[in-house]
DNA sequence: GGATTATTTAGCCTATTCGCTAAATAACGC
DNA sequence: GCGTTATTTAGCGAATAGGCTAAATAATCC
């Protein structure tokens, strides 16, 4: 989480990073690992060179979706589901009437949204 | 809706689109306005020019997330509200312990993720 | 009908992404 | 200590993204 963007800028590598075929899996598979996986694990998922699964995770873990720790020459990574929630809750207020959404304004929905207009598209 | 990706594809378009902070701003202002809004007074959102605005409008379309149609020389553009709600539905999945998750499967959450297992990963 | 306006298309350019291979670094086992 | 294993880093190259300006197309207005 240290080296996660701040928000805005969240958006931007979460949505990126979730833009990948490959990187989706990852998340997925972490999702159903439940604890944890190695680098090794992970990139046995897919055909394509261990190195380029380094870079996925690396993007991941910039995003703040995931994080690793060391076991030895192991790498363990596992998932940073909050990041993920961040997402979900942007994505929420595309099913509420704008009208309602501005009446239910508990503090958490409403969020991302003024935020992201304040940020720097001048 | 008649351009959009056919899933999993789907995914790889929707996150992509919302990846850049003006195609969310646009769909910000989409969900905002409530019916449509103009090219022209969603390019004037932007400092950018309006050319610019004409490609993130294309990509939105494209990824299914918006839509258009001509009134005279304008064009109205709206959002397309179930494609965003794809994406929700993906990032669901990570809302719930995944043992919890196969028990209550209605045939709506847990869609998206076998069939991105089933994608060209190989 | 010509000027104005709404908007897209075309093409250029720079920066970034994402695949690769080779090399490097560190931990582990015998 | 040396060979093996786990993993990342470095660098290359092709493709793409996202900004721009100029030009094109079409609708509207006087």
């Amino acid at each position: 989480m240290k080296s996660a963007p701040a928000l805005p800028d969240a958006y931007e590598a979460i949505f990126t990073a979730l833009a990948h075929p490959a990187r989706r899996r990852i998340l997925i598979s972490l999702n159903f690992a439940g604890g944890a996986m190695s680098a090794g694990q992970i990139a046995g998922l897919f055909g394509h060179a261990w190195p380029t699964t380094t870079r996925h995770l690396q993007l991941l873990e910039a995003a703040g979706l995931i994080e690793h720790r060391r076991e030895g020459r192991t790498r363990l990574y596992r998932l940073h589901a909050p990041r993920l929630a961040l997402a979900r809750d942007w994505l929420a207020w595309f099913e509420r009437d704008p009208a309602t959404a501005e009446e239910k304004d508990d503090g958490t929905g409403p969020a991302p949204v003024p935020i992201e207009h304040r940020s720097r598209q001048s």
